[in-house]
DNA sequence: CTTTAAGCGAGACGGTACGTCCGGTCTTATT
DNA sequence: AATAAGACCGGACGTACCGTCTCGCTTAAAG
C-alpha cells in the first residue's frame, strides 16, 4: 500500500471538472503547494495563509473553492486515489504482505512524514477524514487480489477475507510507528506479514467466522 | 486518574515544591479541566483559555506551570500511568486479549473519545506524543502477565515476545476505529485476539524469530 | 482636528490604499478614542486594548493600522499639525507672546490635559516624541510671523532669531507646569513674555549672536 | 507602609526597625541597581524585577520596603536631594548661569541619560514626580546665591527674585532637549543664560514686578 | 546570651496588557 | 457584474510585569 505520495497523480479522466486554462492552473498551484508545506511544516504548518502566498494565489480565492483546509487535503487525497498504483505480485502472500508493509514502513518511519501529516489532518478535519478513508478503502480494494491469489494458490484457505487479513498485517506498522513512536524496527515489515499469514493459515480470517484455533 | 501528586515526578529534591493547599487544589481542577474538555470539544476544543476558565484559574497560572497543552497533557497522562490498572486474567489467552481488546474497542467506538483526544494530541504536540508513549509502554509491560500466563498454561510456545504478541492482536482495532474510521464492529475485538493467538501459536511471536510458517 | 485623510501621509503611490466607508469610519473612531482617553487616563490609560473597546473596533484591527500606542499618538498629532491654528496679532510683541503663553498655560495648568499626556508620551515612544516634534516645530514656524511683525515695527532689533526668542519666551512656562509642578501662576504667562521682550530688546536673540551685554 | 520615606528611619518609636545589617546591604544594593538601570534602559527599563535581579534580591523584599517604582524612585532622589552640590561661584552672573546651564546641557544632551529618566519618570509616578519637584526646588534654593552676589555686585537691580530668574535661564534648556528634542547646540547654555541676565537687567524679574521694559 | 519578631527568600497566584498568528467574513476597487 | 485584494472581526497564543499572598528561615535588636 503506497501511501507515500497520494499528491503525485493529478486529477484522472473520470473527473469531469473544468480543466481548461486559469482555473486548472490555480488548483495545479495550490495542490502543488498543499503538498510541499505539509511535507515541510506537517499538518500545523498548512495553514492557508501559507499555502496561498505559496501557490501566487489571493487568500480568498483559497477559500473560496476550497472553503478551509480540510478542503484542501480531501482534493490531494481524491487526486491521489485516482492513480495507477497496483499491488506487489511476487508469488508468496508472505512475500507480497512483506512488501506492502515495506511501502508503508518506508513512508512511516522517516519522521516528517506526508502519511503522517495526512492521518495527522484527519484528527481534526472531518473533510481530511472522509478523504482518507476513501483513499484507504480503494487501496484495500485493490490489494484483496494479494489475498485472493494466495487462495488461488492454497496459500490460505478458501473464504479468507482480504481485508481482515490485510489489516492484520499492516495494523502493527501503523501502531509501532505512529502511535506507539517507537524505534523503527527494520524487520517490522517481515515479521508483521508473517504473522498475519500465519493467522491466516490457521483460518483466522476465514468469512465464516469462529472455530479457528481450533483447526490447528 | 490520581491528582494528588506534585507535578509528575522529575524535579530536583533541594527546589521546596509545594505541595499544600492552593497549588494542589490549582493543579486537580486543572487537571479536571482538561479531561472534562477533551471530551466534550476533543483537542481542538482544548484550549489554555479554556481550560483555566472551566478550572477557575488564571490563564496564566496555566501557562505558568504547564507551559502549553502539551504540558496538561502530560501531566493528566503521566498521572493515569499512576493508577491500578491490571489487565485481564480470564484464563485463557483469547479470552484475556479479547478482552483487553474490549476495553480499547469501547474506549474508541464511542466517538469523540479521550482516548481518541489525546492520540491527536500526540500528533500536535511533542510533549503529550512522549507522555503518550510512556503512558502506552507502561500499559504493554503490565499486560506482558498475560503472555507469561499463557505460556505457562503452554498456550503459546516458550519465548513468544509478549510485545509483539500485543500489538498484533491490538493494532487492528486503533487501525480501524481511529485510522480507517470503519463502522464499528462488536465482532472485532474477538476476531483480532482469535488471529494474534492463532498467529502466536504458530510461533509468529517467538523472540528467535523466523522459522514460524515451518510448523504449520 | 481633522479625522479625514488616510493615514498620515507616507505609503506609496502604488499600493492601492482604500478610503472609502469602512476604512475611514475607523480611523476616525480610533483617533476619536485616542483623544478622550489621552484627557480621561493620561498615557498610562492609553491602552490599545481600551482605545480598540472605545472606539468599538477590535484589538487587531489597531495593532494592524498603528502597529502600537506610539503609532496612534504620531496620528492624531500630525492630523492636529494639519488644521489652521494661527498665532494672535494684538498688535505688540509682548501682548502677542503673552496671549500664546496663556494658550500653553491653560492647556498645561488644569491637570490631566492632553498636552501632558503627549508629553509624557513622548519620553516612552520615538513615534509619538517624533510626531510632537514634527507638530511643535510647526507650530514655531508659524509664530515666526509674530516676531517678523515685531520687527517691523521697531520692537526688536532687526535680525533678532525668531526661534530663540519664542523659546524664551514660552520654556519657563513649560518648566514651572510640567516639570517643577509649581503651583500654577495667571500671572506667569505675562512675565515669562514681558522678561524675553526684554531680552530681545537688548539683543540676546540677533542672529549675529554675541555682544549682547554691550548695549546694557 | 509609608512609601514616603523609607530611607530615613524614624518612624513609631514603639515598633523596633531594624537599621543594621542586612536591611542597609539591601537597600544600598537596590538603590545602586535603580540608577545603573535608569541610565541602561531608562525608565521603562525599570521594572522591579529587574530592579530586584540586580540587586541580588528578591522581588517580594523590593515591594516590601518600596512598595513599587515611583517609591524607588522618590528613594534614590532623596538621596541625592542630601549631598554636597553647590551651585559655581565664577564672579560674573552670566559666568555663573552659563556654568549651571553646561550642567543641565552635559546631563541632558547624552541621549540617554539619568536626568531624562526622572523626568521621565516623573510624568508616571506621583510618587517619583513630588521626590524630583524637592529635589529641584532644593537646588533652586541653593542657586538663590549666585543670583544675591549678582545683585549685590550691582550686576542685576535690587528685588530680583533669583527663582525666576533662574528659571528663566534654564528653561530653555529643558525645553529644547527635552521636549523639542533639537539637535544639540553647545552654544545654548550660553546664549539661554545671556539672554536672562539682559532680561534681569532690564528688571524682569523685580519682585515688584510690571514697569520694565519702561526703564531701558 | 538568649529570645523574638522584623525582615528576607521563595514560590505561586490573580490580573492587565502586550504583540502576533490565523481563521473566516465583508467590502471596496478594478477590470 | 464578477472577482481579486484589502481590511475587518474574533479567538487564541505565549510573554512580561504588576502587585499580593503565604510560608519558612535568618538575623538584628531587646531584654
Amino acid at each position: 500500500m503506497d501511501s507515500s505520495n497520494p499528491a503525485s497523480a493529478s486529477s484522472g479522466p473520470t473527473a469531469r471538472r473544468r480543466t481548461g486554462g486559469r482555473s486548472a492552473r490555480v488548483r495545479a498551484q495550490v495542490v502543488e503547494a498543499v503538498g510541499a508545506l505539509l511535507l515541510e511544516a506537517g499538518y500545523d504548518g498548512l495553514t492557508v495563509d501559507a499555502v496561498a502566498e505559496r501557490a501566487g494565489v489571493h487568500r480568498t480565492t483559497v477559500y473560496r473553492r476550497w472553503r478551509d483546509v480540510g478542503g484542501l487535503l480531501a482534493d490531494i487525497l481524491d487526486a491521489a486515489a485516482d492513480d495507477t498504483w497496483q499491488p506487489p505480485d511476487t508469488g508468496s502472500l508472505e512475500g507480497d504482505l512483506t512488501e506492502l508493509n515495506r511501502e508503508v514502513y518506508d513512508a512511516l518511519a522517516a519522521g516528517h512524514t506526508l502519511t503522517a501529516a495526512l492521518i495527522a489532518a484527519s484528527f481534526r478535519s472531518a473533510g481530511a477524514a472522509d478523504a482518507l478513508s476513501r483513499f484507504w478503502e480503494n487501496r484495500y480494494e485493490r490489494c484483496a487480489a494479494v489475498v485472493d491469489r494466495a487462495a488461488a494458490r492454497g496459500e490460505v484457505p478458501a473464504g479468507t477475507a482480504p481485508r481482515a487479513l490485510l489489516v492484520s498485517a499492516t495494523a502493527p506498522l501503523y501502531h509501532e510507528l505512529l502511535l506507539l513512536r517507537s524505534a523503527p524496527d527494520p524487520a517490522l515489515p517481515g515479521r508483521a506479514a508473517q504473522a498475519a499469514v500465519a493467522a491466516a493459515r490457521a483460518g483466522a480470517f476465514r468469512r465464516t467466522a469462529r472455530t479457528p484455533g481450533a483447526a490447528g
